[in-house]
DNA sequence: ACGTTGCGTAACTGAACGGTTACTTATTCG
DNA sequence: CGAATAAGTAACCGTTCAGTTACGCAACGT
């Protein structure tokens, strides 16, 4: 079968558009303030319909929002992000289940030599 | 220019690896036990090499590691990982700076309209 | 009215991803 | 020794990704 349909959670999309330094990097100066694609891209190594597709992907994720201005266009942090409080559930949940399932883990295993 | 060589951060790779459910998933197993690469792809909809290969991804990111028993091999969750604490990390910073930004614009907002 | 500006999209390209089947290798066990 | 088992790798395939250039379109400014 040559690959299904997928459906991504929204963790994956928010995980995944996280993933890119330059995503986290327009992440980061949209927390400064809202600002215009062509702002946003200016120093960036691309060129800006580049920059326009990251939008997207963080449009996708429920990250940012579009303001038309005009004939401008403001990004902004999305209001509602739930990505974000998910992910940081997530990697807390997974950061103290890690050191406990570690440690016992290494009792078992002391158990087992012993 | 041809694409250069990517150098991927220790971050990227984390967030690249679990935004991968399947992979999620299979980080979710090992921190009940360690357990072999076969009983681990148990019930996933997809065969033994496809399974070994998101092994190598988490073994990548420096997530799991790999123990080799014999003809086995034992996988775990890895000692220090880094990665998880620099993600957790990560989105608590950008969690808590989320609302201020917003907060912050809101009022500039306010004030602009005022 | 018309040139300019800001932005997105389309079409293309090369690389990476995620899956498959087929194979290779190493270890265990009759 | 030789069959069976566990795991990784190789080669292949279709899809997605990240970048480019070229284009289209709406809103401003003179």
């Amino acid at each position: 079968m040559p690959a299904a349909a997928r459906t991504q959670s929204h963790l994956d999309r928010t995980l995944l558009a996280l993933s890119d330094p330059t995503r986290r990097r327009l992440v980061e100066r949209l927390g400064r303030r809202p600002q215009r694609p062509t702002d946003l891209g200016r120093g960036l190594p691309m060129t800006r319909p580049a920059v326009s597709r990251h939008l997207r992907v963080l449009r996708n994720a429920g990250l940012v929002e579009a303001v038309p201005q005009g004939r401008e266009i403001l990004y902004q942090l999305a209001e509602n992000a739930r990505g974000i409080e998910e992910a940081r559930a997530y990697f807390e949940r997974v950061s103290t289940g890690w050191d406990r399932a570690l440690a016992a883990f290494k009792r078992f295993a002391e158990e087992d030599a012993r």
